[in-house]
DNA sequence: CTCTTGTGTACCCCAACAGTTACGTACCCG
DNA sequence: CGGGTACGTAACTGTTGGGGTACACAAGAG
């Protein structure tokens, strides 16, 4: 999950994503849409599959990639549960200022 | 939510984050449980303030921050939005396969 | 068996960043 | 007014990471 927590924090590989949602594309194709090199998209990829955020099937000489939401899946449901209980923190924090916040000096 | 995504992309940062949602503390406190010193926490500090992660509250000489989950739950939506966008994306392509990948070759 | 195509890897450069120590600053206490 | 405390910032350093160029390599085309 940290390992897609990180490559998706990266706009050149968001972009990459965002494009494959479209359907599978090639290592070139995907090249041919950002403002960096095959080289340098060689390398994203490389960080995407290592994360498991995407798949490759050889077909021929060239290299498909596809998407494969299950850790980004991972990532938001991590979210999802933090963000609740957090909120449910807040929110009992914010009736327990509202109950009067002079109990701090009681409690050092 | 770009600043937020990264924020959270750092391990200290989101243990910080962790503690944080038990309930405010000091930059003190918080650099007591990271492994790092405190101006180096102060610093992350500044990138989750940045991000609007956390709020500071002064209180003589203490600084107390505590947790603002709004950012995080704007990634969340994102994250929950183009997963669902993307899953059923690649059920349609399942299901295309399924009635014959034949048609590929027809369509170059 | 060459030649071209499509990709990945090796190597180098540079910018960004985490971490440190040293210092400045605001605040309460006496 | 000192003096201690809790911070932040400045300056420096080591490491990481993205970018490019040059090269290696597999596979179909001829």
């Amino acid at each position: 999950m940290d390992a897609a927590l990180r490559a998706i924090a990266d706009d050149s590989r968001r972009t990459m994503l965002e494009a494959l949602a479209s359907g599978p594309a090639t290592a070139g194709e995907l090249a041919a849409l950002l403002p960096i090199a095959r080289p340098g998209v060689s390398r994203h990829l490389r960080v995407l599959r290592e994360a498991g955020l995407v798949e490759v099937r050889q077909e021929a000489q060239r290299r498909v990639y596809s998407l494969r939401p299950q850790p980004l899946a991972e990532v938001d449901d991590w979210l999802t549960r933090h963000l609740a209980m957090w909120e449910h923190r807040l929110d009992a924090l914010h009736t327990e200022i509202a109950r009067g916040t002079r109990a701090r000096k009681d409690t050092p």
